[in-house]
RNA sequence: CACCGAUCUAUUUAAC
């Protein structure tokens, strides 16, 4: 089964649909019967190629057949229903996994605050994320919560209350650490309001916590200061990424504009060549 | 206390 569950999934990721039915009747010609697994990953395909009626009718088919969807299974579906905006239902899936036995787990949650979140409902998502920190709910948060709620935070303006958050989260005997993602989503907020400083202090502050900035966040900075024309900031900042990561096509092309904006011609064709010498190839 | 497979979060640069 796990061998046929591997290859359906490739299948599926390359959509090769023709291919995963094939598998299916070559699994059944040989009596091996499809698992958890393999239902829980068709319906997780189906569901990412939009394909949400199918979706249910395999959780069908798979209760039939008698097999028994797990906390997995329903999380999938509960995404699904969130995307669809049917965020009560989507709730009320859960409810319907308690019963059957499969406890929520803290992607349960996940998914449903995010699905809060996309409704508008921030509210609601910061409630729930705070019975998740009170203990109400049995299932502890985790850097993925937080990152959501921060994230949505900033969308909807929230930035102070976001960078609050993030705050909590460093904090020791918080149980939680924020990653790569936190900072980025923190630092591309910053960046977009202009305000540079808030935005390099948080990526100086990484290193303090084991992170190193990404290629990302390094032109995510760049960019902006492009905009506020502190070039010289912007330069210094991309050697100092040299010396740390390679530079790529997005980071030169920032560069680029940043001195076309000034008509400087040398320092276009400066850079340009430079980009050819590491090997890049403009696009 | 039996190796391997399934689900959640961020995405930066050009033509106003």
């Amino acid at each position: 089964v796990v061998t046929f569950t591997c290859l359906i999934n490739g299948l599926q990721k390359a959509r090769r649909w023709a291919g995963v039915k094939e598998l299916l009747n070559k699994m059944t010609e040989q009596g091996i019967k499809p698992d958890v697994f393999t239902y829980t990953g068709l319906i997780d395909g189906l569901c990412k190629e939009g394909k949400e009626m199918e979706a249910m009718k395999m959780f069908d088919l798979m209760m039939e057949k008698g097999v028994e969807p797990s906390t997995v299974t329903y999380n999938i579906l509960i995404n699904q229903l969130c995307k669809e905006g049917m965020i009560d239902d989507a709730f009320a899936f859960m409810e319907r996994m308690n019963v059957s036995g499969n406890a929520s787990d803290v992607v349960t949650y996940n998914t449903l605050i995010l699905g809060l979140c996309e409704a508008n409902k921030m509210g609601k998502a910061i409630k729930l994320l705070d019975e998740m920190l009170e203990g109400k709910v049995g299932v502890y948060p985790n850097t993925v919560t937080l990152n959501t709620i921060i994230h949505w935070l900033c969308k909807r303006g929230g930035i102070s209350r976001a960078l609050e958050f993030q705050k909590m989260m460093v904090e020791k005997g918080s149980g939680l650490r924020p990653d790569s993602f936190t900072y980025s989503i923190i630092i591309n907020e910053l960046s977009k309001l202009g305000k540079i400083d808030d935005a390099e202090k948080l990526l100086r502050e990484m290193k303090d916590h084991g992170l190193s900035p990404t290629l990302l966040d390094y032109n995510t900075l760049m960019e902006s200061m492009s905009r506020g024309g502190m070039k010289e900031r912007m330069m210094s900042l991309f050697s100092e990424m040299s010396e740390k990561l390679r530079p790529d096509v997005i980071s030169f092309n920032t560069l680029i504009d940043a001195a076309g904006r000034d008509g400087e011609f040398e320092t276009m064709k400066k850079l340009f060549l430079d980009m050819l010498d590491r090997g890049l190839s403009p696009d």
